[in-house]
DNA sequence: AGGATTTGACCAAT
DNA sequence: ATTGGTCAAATCCT
């Protein structure tokens, strides 16, 4: 049995390991493309309400950093979906949480965890409400379902250090348990049941995020 | 005991 | 006045 566990840790943490390489590379490539996603991002100034129930964040694009109110910048916010909100490579601090209008599920709101080292990347994980047309599935088929919403604003400028795992990832296992842990309890703490890895879901975030990407605006 | 999360209050933009 | 983002004290967890 302990063999059995160590050896399904081991492959968390390789599974953890490679998330994380192919995360670092993403995040890479979503800074390249990120100017290119601004404009499509920030094109729809004046777009149209034309949504219903599936819309998500509606960051207001002043900026006065310092201020205690809104300063989201629209400008440089990236959207998608995901099964697992948690897994981005990063690791985040909740610092509030508040129901929006006429939605069904609370917005969460989170600043990376490195925000001394003056990182100021933040972002919101927002349910999707999903219809499930009241069936016999039970609840908990509904949160394994349940999709979130995950914008990002700004940059990682801490994300430094998760780039270094990716070019020497093998020596420091320690660090690669803290991470691990760490993570898992990010995930227990906010909406998600799952304690383990689940592998199809990392994978889907993946994919998910790959298709995603510039949906920015939605 | 220290760190992370929760939650109500505060503030700015609309 | 309303809404959404952030702060900070209280609470929880390890």
């Amino acid at each position: 049995m302990m063999l059995m566990m160590e050896s399904m840790r081991s492959q968390q943490e390789l599974l953890m390991q490679l998330f994380d390489d192919v995360i670092g590379c993403n995040v890479s490539v979503a800074s390249k493309l990120e100017g290119c996603l601004i404009m499509s991002t920030t094109g729809d100034d004046d777009d149209g309400p034309a949504d219903d129930g599936s819309d998500q964040e509606q960051a207001k694009p002043n900026n006065s950093a310092g201020q205690k109110g809104r300063r989201n910048d629209k400008q440089r916010s990236r959207a998608l979906v995901t099964h697992v909100p948690h897994y981005d490579g990063h690791q985040w601090r909740k610092y509030g949480q508040k129901n929006i209008n006429g939605r069904q599920h609370p917005r969460n709101y989170y600043r990376c965890a490195y925000r001394e080292r003056k990182c100021l990347a933040t972002k919101t994980i927002e349910q999707q409400e999903q219809n499930n047309a009241g069936t016999s599935s039970s609840a908990i088929a509904g949160v394994e379902n349940a999709k979130y919403t995950v914008v990002y604003y700004g940059d990682h400028t801490c994300k430094d250090h998760n780039i270094s795992m990716v070019q020497a990832p093998q020596q420091q296992p320690v660090n690669m348990d803290l991470q691990n842990g760490e993570m898992a309890q990010a995930t227990a703490n906010v909406q998600e049941p799952e304690t383990d890895l689940d592998l199809p879901a990392l994978l889907e975030v993946f994919d998910n995020s790959l298709v995603d990407w510039d949906d920015g605006k939605m």
